[in-house]
RNA sequence: GGCGGAGUAGCUCAGCCAGGCAGAGCAAGCGGCUCAUAAUCGCUGUGUCGCCGGUUCAAGUCCGGCCUCCGCUACCA
């Protein structure tokens, strides 16, 4: 583990194509991935973060009807919008692609086969709805009806809200489609189901093996899965998914592979795709086959058990390592998680987010309005990552303008505008007091203090560690006082500027992973040329001539190290510019007014 | 129904796994400073740790029960 140079795959959950994402999706799978990835790369580590969107299964397809238009088209809008919106917000992703690929085709279909090659997945009929208009799988909760039980007229097809036991569709009283009303006819259908229960004792054993590492809700949660383990179809009556690569399958039009077990198998094919654009066909294997490689997957709560059960009974079984053994298939023996990370759910104003309801913030407004570093130092501070956790706009406004603004973005401009006025240049330092070493020797100590916490993905606590060097220098400012010195102790005054721009550099450094384009920013301030820490681009590919799309790539191997670095005298120096606005009391009032509209 | 989480200062939360004088930030009050975005620095006060019981020399922490709120519940993704 404390080996330099570790190979660590980031595994940041997929978003779904359907809309533009809020920023309670990004606060539960992206930003904290993100910030655990720079983190890594700072450290020397390397680091691969791939992801896309997923743009199968039912939801997708109900959309795309709805506006008249294809669901490929429907995908191809979102994916863009949803690229554009994860790059402005700074998202390192190595490759972000999307799940309809030719690759990612290829990939899931070798899975599928080399799952079903070593006996864990077979075909069976079994019941099912169907829309009658289009011969579609009509999913549990496309259902709606009055509950058997209770007589709750407007009861899912899964569970009735009204009295919470869970229901068979099939036992609905009227049953009707969510969609267009129609009444869904049930009909035996042959689907694949993938083989769960023959993976109870290799999970069991590897989920009790993480005991005391992954977040214990996680881990709890995992294992009482483990008592119901049942077969679980894998393929859906859909003409909109991944087809069936088997004989007699292959070429219907009717059956696709299940959105969820090609979603969780993209952060593969993201790594394959990653590997030939780089030129390396084989580079992925060093994420996924070295034995000490770790992999490290973030996503909302309500994903556990596609991360901590499912994805990794597939990698399981394709290895041959399921509870009936097997062979590994072409691709090799595939490595399960290292680590599930999961956020709790991140609420809006004492609300569920709710797009239809209109509870919502979309990213693209948000970042219109306000800073990225604003947004990403809220979800680091505050973000649900124990517990679910309200967004306020009060509380946004709060820790914008009393802790990032105040405490962070004056601390910048009083120490550089300071100097920058009355030296114009980064001083050399003169004779150290042994206040000046004590300060000097905490902030490297800074280092260790805000990576123990950071590299177990607790951000809250490494945030406010990176936090505390921060008000520590606002104090050696103010207990040093060097305008009082212009006069009469120049020679000192410079040795305090020195040792404040100092410890400046250090907390650009230290805050590197939570607030990459403001640090960016103070680096180029104190004189930094060039990219500190490398930031996003979108880039447009195809696949051998295929239609273009657009992919998230970057360089991030840049200036950025997780090390305290001299800053060097002799540097010009100008006033800056605020390195974060202020936000006026009443974008309070203006955003409740604005959520209340609709 | 099952599973899980939460309830600690005015607010947001940490502390609980491995029991040892109740903490942080913000807000509030007073004072200092004037380099800085009215920012900053110092000092000050604040708690039935949801309720009841148990174990213990000692419980916010462990055990049992209860109350309230929230989430998840796999064929929505």
């Amino acid at each position: 583990m404390s080996s330099p140079n570790r190979s660590i795959l980031a595994a940041p959950a997929w978003p779904y194509a359907n809309g533009p994402r809020h920023i309670g999706h990004v606060s539960g799978f992206g930003l904290p991935c993100d910030m655990f990835s720079r983190y890594q790369r700072m450290a020397g580590n390397r680091v691969l973060m791939v992801s896309g969107t997923d743009e199968h299964g039912t939801p997708i397809q109900v959309q795309a009807d709805a506006e008249g238009v294809t669901a490929r088209e429907l995908a191809d809008r979102y994916n863009r919008v949803i690229a554009n919106d994860l790059t402005n917000l700074g998202m390192s992703y190595d490759l972000f692609t999307r799940t309809t690929t030719r690759n990612h085709y290829a990939t899931t279909q070798e899975i599928f086969t080399g799952l079903y090659d070593n006996g864990y997945i077979f075909a069976r009929t079994a019941m099912g709805a169907i829309s009658p208009s289009t011969g579609r799988t009509l999913p549990d909760r496309y259902i709606e009806g009055t509950c058997p039980i209770c007589g709750y007229d407007s009861a899912r097809g899964d569970q009735c809200d009204n009295c919470g036991n869970q229901l068979d569709p099939i036992d609905l009283i009227n049953p009707r489609s969510r969609i267009n009303g129609e009444t869904p006819e049930f009909i035996e259908t042959e689907h694949f189901f993938f083989d769960l229960p023959a993976f109870t004792e290799t999970l069991g054993s590897w989920l009790q093996s993480k005991s005391g590492q992954w977040r214990p809700n996680v881990l709890k949660f995992s294992l009482n899965l483990l008592d119901g383990l049942k077969p679980r179809a894998i393929t859906r009556d859909l003409d909109w998914g991944v087809p069936v690569p088997m004989d007699g399958w292959r070429d219907r039009p009717d059956k696709r592979i299940y959105v969820w077990f090609d979603a969780v198998i993209g952060y593969l094919s993201a790594s394959i795709e990653w590997a030939r654009r780089s030129g390396d066909p084989d580079a992925w294997r060093a994420w996924w086959q070295a034995p000490d490689a770790e992999s490290y997957y973030f996503m909302g709560k309500d994903n556990i058990v596609f991360h901590s059960e499912i994805w990794p009974a597939m990698l399981f079984g394709y290895s041959g390592q399921g509870d009936r053994g097997g062979k590994p298939g072409s691709l090799g023996e595939l490595n399960r998680p290292t680590e599930v990370v999961s956020s709790e759910y991140l609420t809006m104003e004492g609300r569920k987010f709710s797009s239809s309801r209109n509870v919502v913030i979309y990213v693209r407004d948000f970042l219109d309005r306000y800073d990225v570093d604003a947004l990403r130092y809220y979800v680091a501070v505050a973000g649900p990552e124990s517990q679910d956790t309200d967004f306020t706009w009060a509380e946004f406004v709060r820790r914008n303008n009393d802790e990032l603004v105040a405490n962070w973005g004056n601390l910048v401009n009083r120490s550089v505008s300071f100097a920058a006025r009355n030296i114009g240049s980064i001083p050399p330092p003169g004779a150290l007091t042994t206040a000046d070493n004590e300060i000097l020797a905490r902030s490297k100590e800074a280092f260790a203090q805000v990576a123990e916490p950071l590299s177990r993905c607790r951000f809250k606590a490494a945030t406010a560690a990176a936090m505390r060097t921060t008000a520590d220098a606002n104090k050696y400012l103010s207990d040093h006082a060097p305008w009082k010195l212009r006069e009469s102790d120049p020679e000192r005054m410079r040795t305090i500027c020195h040792v404040a721009l100092q410890l400046v550099n250090d907390a650009k450094t230290l805050l590197s992973p939570f607030l990459p384009h403001s640090s960016q920013r103070v680096y180029e301030m104190l004189g930094g040329t060039g990219e500190w820490s490398g930031m996003p681009r979108i880039d447009e590919v195809d696949e051998d001539g295929g239609p273009s799309y657009p992919v998230i790539t970057g360089d991030y191997n840049v200036a950025a190290r997780w090390e305290h670095t001299p800053i060097r005298p002799g540097t010009p120096l100008a006033v800056p510019t605020p390195l974060f606005a202020k936000l006026a009391p009443s974008v309070v009032d203006e955003e409740l007014a604005r959520l209340e509209k609709a």
